[in-house]
DNA sequence: CGTATCATTGAGGCGGCTCAATTTTTGTGG
DNA sequence: CCACAAAAATTGAGCCGCCTCAATGATACG
């Protein structure tokens, strides 16, 4: 991996590898014109774009890992994503013409450019290209959806929970470890991403280290019990509880046994 | 309002008419070929698409109100959006070909039908349609970030009140008074839009009705002090509040032209 | 006019935040 | 390589904001 690492902002990719890294069918390439999409490399903590900086390029992960991040009106930081191999970034800024968001490299990264310009056009000729860019802005859509979805519902427990599977399924399509990673981010910067505190997010990596869900060692991660760390939830909030009794009527009809509740519910006292 | 509407199923509109609905610029009509958009009509209560449903068509709001929504495993209702006048929803459903979310009316509600495979044929011909197309979705892409950002990071009272302006300015946009409107939603609706519960909002809006910032009755809303609201971001201690609202009568009393800056924006910013 | 839905309001509990102290890790320069 | 400082992480104590549970009032609809 990271090969050609050395020759720094002299990599390019050509349509077919821009596919395979967006994950998304391969254009027919007819193409005889050699269609190049430049690299750029970012060292850990640099900036790659700003808030309100014109927009003219997206971006996509080749290697390493970022956070975008939305500043707000008292200097707050709001972590928004934690891009990395594959996903595509800097979509917030076509609507405005600038960038709405700041992404920094968490780590070394290895970023494809793909000029705003040269995308619409591409899509113009490649029919299965410019499905698969309204495809991947879709995903983007979606992956914020479950977000508030997540923030709005959910409870601490279950944030973190969820955050650490969806890591794991994250690291396992990159050909990582799915059983044992690093975190790339802070408890700080978890905790923003969760809407939670740092010291939440600490306790309860704590409490599951305890319970044998994982095991934690700083930034090093270890999931032991996926399907528990799946399923882990707690009391349903701000949802009505006619529908939930009328499902849970139901459910008992049909099934009589089996607490439809995992039992890892009440871990609060822990 | 809502012209023609006996009509039914028998409007169409052309393609300068639904670039005025979105709100994006004219597409050069050099047009002979007169495109047509189907409208159709949906009456309160009913669904306009439910989740898994095969995706074909994106709707955009014609008049009336809705709302989309998640559905949990265990049938617990998420609020993600309340589409109204020049919304595109359904957007959800690129990714995967199924929508993601469920949309309801909440009134009768006029929708125009784009089909997304007419999106991107038209796309492909007219190339600022085509740019339209991405600037929506990226906008919607924003409005999700800016929600995710309130969730993560605003207390109760911040999040109606923003809700409020978000509602006031819309309005202003549609043409309706934005001092004085009726809520299309329940107040579990709006609860589950913002991450609380219907209690919360309902007791939310009676303290703001105290202290004099909107007068609340029911369905019923009057905007009385933008400027607060919007700079809203916790509110004084109830111990305290009932001095504050004798010190607000006295002003109201003293000057009767713009309040000046408010002062329940900058309390306890911690 | 009765019934179901929606809204208001109160009392009380607890989950997650705040404040604070300590330990561990990271980064930097002598 | 070690020393030192800064940043990150852990853990505890206390409290408050929001949720839960519950009762009543208001509104819409057949």
């Amino acid at each position: 991996m990271e090969t050609g690492w050395q020759r720094q902002g002299k990599l390019w990719s050509n349509l077919k590898e821009l596919c395979e890294v967006l994950r998304i069918p391969h254009v027919a390439a007819h193409t005889d014109e050699e269609l190049l999409f430049q690299h750029v490399q970012f060292k850990t903590g640099q900036r790659i774009h700003t808030i309100g900086q014109p927009f003219d390029t997206l971006y996509i992960v080749h290697s390493g890992f970022l956070k975008t991040v939305l500043i707000d009106e008292f200097g707050n930081e709001q972590v928004l994503s934690f891009p990395m191999k594959g996903d595509l970034f800097g979509v917030d800024g076509i609507h405005t013409k600038r960038y709405a968001s700041e992404a920094v490299a968490l780590s070394n990264c290895d970023l494809i450019l793909l000029p705003f310009k040269k995308l619409t056009a591409l899509g113009r000729v490649h029919v299965e290209f410019e499905h698969a860019m309204y495809s991947v802005m879709s995903r983007e859509l979606v992956r914020e959806q479950a977000m508030v979805s997540m923030l709005g519902a959910l409870s601490a427990e279950a944030r973190v929970a969820r955050f650490l599977v969806s890591l794991s399924e994250r690291y396992a399509d990159m050909g990582y470890s799915s059983k044992l990673f690093n975190l790339r981010m802070t408890r700080h910067e978890i905790g923003s991403y969760l809407g939670l505190t740092l010291e939440t997010v600490s306790r309860t990596l704590s409490a599951f280290n305890e319970i044998g869900l994982i095991t934690v060692d700083q930034r090093s991660i270890g999931i032991k019990d996926p399907d528990a760390l799946k399923t882990l939830r707690r009391l349903p909030p701000s949802s009505s509880r006619a529908k939930q009794v009328a499902a849970k009527k139901s459910k008992q009809a049909a099934e009589q046994k089996e607490s439809p509740d995992s039992d890892w519910g009440q871990l609060a006292s822990a």
